[in-house]
DNA sequence: CGATGATTATTAGCCGGCTAACGTGAATCA
DNA sequence: TGATTCACGTTAGCCGGCTAATAATCATCG
């Protein structure tokens, strides 16, 4: 029924969330990178030295989260923070070589984590999945 | 091509996923409810008194998480803890009026996130949704 | 009956999302 | 020039997920 089909959406994203958060910690953590700290090295791996605003602002993210999940890498040794030669506001965020040499493995280990989620899964059904999710994050996105 | 593809899914997960949870939050803000308490609201609200761990379970999350949560609860007086009347280890969290009277207006303001974050879709899609989304949670739980 | 082991809830603390408040530096305008 | 406003990063603290460690109680076995 149609009530049954939206408690399922509901249950099955929530659920599927779970499950990737947990595989994808548990991926990254073997080379000691927390989940969260993926999405700002693929970000400094293309484009080095960019500020915590920068970064939010690109990855859809609060500042504050990028700041503190910075202060953690810096500790992890994964980057450094810079001052900005022009404007003492700003922070560059830049990679040690540890946070760039990790750049093909974490990559793969972020390849082989989708794989193992889309496993038995058709292209088209890949593509679509991309397409649905893609309309509800418009769909949530509309102020309406 | 095909890691287009693989980034692609990494990136709209996570991103609908934070917008789910943005809105969500928006949603059960309006009654007084965090995000996370609607999940141990319709457990109790269809069997009421069941224990931290039973709902954990049921619920597939740690049990430390169902019990911070339901001190927030009771702190909301959304439940209420009682002793249980045979075994002193446990706790029956047992829901108050308004935790009960909350029943309709929640289910209905869950009812309109699922239909918000879905419209647009078929019922072909909505099914193959939660079938996408669940085939890649059982492929995440497979061990190995 | 008593000791030991299993079960349960709780506490403490980490991660990753957020907002609000703060302080500092840049920029603008009177 | 100097005051005010704006921009940016950080800090503090909430929520919701987790694991590890505690404490209390039950159950079992000697």
């Amino acid at each position: 029924m149609c009530v049954v089909q939206r408690d399922e959406f509901q249950t099955a994203f929530w659920s599927t969330k779970r499950a990737m958060a947990e595989a994808a910690e548990a991926a990254f953590n073997q080379h000691g990178v927390r989940a969260g700290q993926q999405f700002i090295l693929e970000r400094l791996w293309e484009t080095d030295g960019q500020t915590p605003g920068e970064l939010a602002k690109a990855l859809g993210l609060a500042t504050p989260t990028v700041t503190r999940t910075a202060t953690r890498m810096e500790t992890a040794g994964l980057l450094h923070r810079e001052a900005h030669p022009s404007d003492a506001r700003l922070v560059r965020l830049c990679l040690t070589d540890r946070g760039r040499r990790l750049e093909k493995t974490l990559e793969q280990e972020r390849r082989r984590l989708t794989e193992r989620a889309l496993r038995g899964l058709t292209d088209d059904e890949r593509e679509q999945l991309v397409q649905l999710l893609e309309t509800i994050r418009t769909n949530l996105g509309e102020r309406k």
